[in-house]
DNA sequence: GTGGTCTAGACCACT
DNA sequence: GTGGTCTAGACCACA
C-alpha cells in the first residue's frame, strides 16, 4: 500500500495519516471505498494496532473517512474541498522559509527551481 | 525580540530556533553579529536557560550560528562552507510535505507552480 | 556494557558517545540493533537520564543511530546515505590534530606514514 | 604569526598552545629565542591577555618554554624529546578511530589514503 | 561575563 | 513501555 520511514522524525501515525490522505486525493481510494481493517493494516505495516487506530481517528476528525461500527472505515464523499485560505497561507509561509533556507545554504536559484519542479511532479497525476 | 506561543504544539526551543532562523534569513541578524547571551534571552523570554541553550545548539548544528565558549554565540556567514547535503535533504523533505499539503487543500498543480515561482523570485538577488 | 571515568576531563555524555561509536564501528552493535533505553542505560551507568539522552541525540546528529519515539533508538546502517561532508570534515580535523601531535612527540614523517598505512589496512575489507 | 579559528570548538588558549608548539618544533622559534610578550601577542591576535597568559603557562608546564620575570618568555633547549610511548599509543588509538569512522561514513580506502597523505604533508618540512 | 555540563524530578505524546 | 521537553538550581572552564 505504502511505506513508512521509521528514520523520519515525523511520528508513525502522522505518516499513516498523510499517506492515506494522499491516496484518497489521488483517487486510489475512491469515495465510499473501504479502508483496510485496523488489524489488517497493522500486520501489513508491522505497526502496533493502537497506532493505526489513532491514524484512523485523526482521518475521521479531519473529515476524510467515516467509521461504521462493525462494518469498517470508509472514504467520505468529497464535499469539504473548499480551499482553506488560512491554511494555504500558513503552508505558503513554510515554503517561503524553506526556499529561503536553501538559498542561505548556498544552492543557486536554478538548482532550487529544478528541485521544486521535481517535488511538484511527484505523483503529479492529481490533475 | 520575538514572542513565544506557549499553547503551540511546537516545543519552545523549536519556536526559538525558527524565530532566530527567520531573523537571520531576513538579515535582521547579519553575519558575525552576536546573539543575546543564553542567560539574557532566558530572562527576556522567561524561559529556562537550558531551553535557550538547546535552541542555540540546534542552530549551531544547522549551521546558522557558531559558538565561542566564554565569548558568546554569533551568526555564521551564509554558505561559507560546502553545501550541507544533510541539511538540504531535510529542508527538501519539508518542502515536499508543504507541496503535498497544498494539493490536499485542493490547489491545482498549476497554481502551486505559479506560487512557487513567485516565492523563488523573492530576494532572488542572492544568487 | 562499558565504563565511565568520572575523573576524566572529557564530559560524561561525550564518553558515552565515544564508547557507543566504538561498539558500532567494531560491529558489536550491528545495524538495526536496539540500544538500551535511555532509562535503562541511565540506571546501569548511574547517570541522569538527561545525560544519556544528550549522548543519544549527539549520536543521531552524527548519523550513527536513529530514533523512533515510543520505540527506541537503533543503529543506522553504515553509509546508507550520501557521504556526510560535514562530519567528514570534522573527523579530518581530528586526524589533522592527531598527526600533528605525533610530530610533536618526535616521530619522523616516515614512521608516521608507515603507521597510518597500517591503520588504514586494518579491516581493510570494508572498501 | 599564525591564525586562530574561532569557529573551531577547541578553546582559544589551546589553539595558541598548539600553534606555538608547532612553531617551536618546526624551528621557526629556535631554542632560547624570545616569545612575543603577552601584551604584544594579545594585540596581534586580538585576544584577551589572560588567555595568552594561560597559554604561556601551559607551554611552561609542558616544558616548551621558560619564563624569566621581568625579561620575558623563552624557548627551552630541546632536551625532553624522548618519544613518549604512552602518549603515542593514545594518539594512535585516536587515529584508528578516526580512520574507522571515515570508512563507516562511506569513504573508500583510496580516498582516505589520499587524505592522510595530504594531512601528513602539511608543514611537512619537519624532517 | 560567557557557554557547557549535570542532577533531580515533573509532565507529555507516541507505541 | 519508549523518547522528548522543561524547570530549578548547581558547578565548572574559558575570556
Amino acid at each position: 500500500m505504502f511505506q513508512l520511514d521509521l528514520k523520519s522524525r515525523t511520528s508513525i501515525y502522522e505518516q499513516i495519516v498523510d499517506n492515506i490522505k494522499e491516496l484518497i486525493l489521488a483517487d486510489v481510494l475512491p469515495a465510499e471505498s473501504k479502508l483496510p481493517s485496523v488489524r489488517e493494516l497493522s500486520k501489513v505495516l508491522t505497526v502496533n494496532p493502537n497506532t493505526i487506530q489513532k491514524a484512523y481517528r485523526e482521518l475521521e476528525y479531519q473529515g476524510f473517512v467515516y467509521t461504521v461500527a462493525g462494518l469498517g472505515t470508509f472514504v467520505s464523499a468529497a464535499a469539504e474541498k473548499e480551499v482553506d485560505a488560512k491554511r494555504v497561507s500558513e503552508v505558503t509561509e513554510e515554503l517561503r522559509r524553506g526556499i529561503r533556507e536553501l538559498k542561505f545554504l548556498g544552492m543557486t536559484q536554478e538548482r532550487i527551481s529544478v528541485l521544486l519542479n521535481e517535488l511538484l511532479g511527484e505523483r503529479g497525476d492529481l490533475r
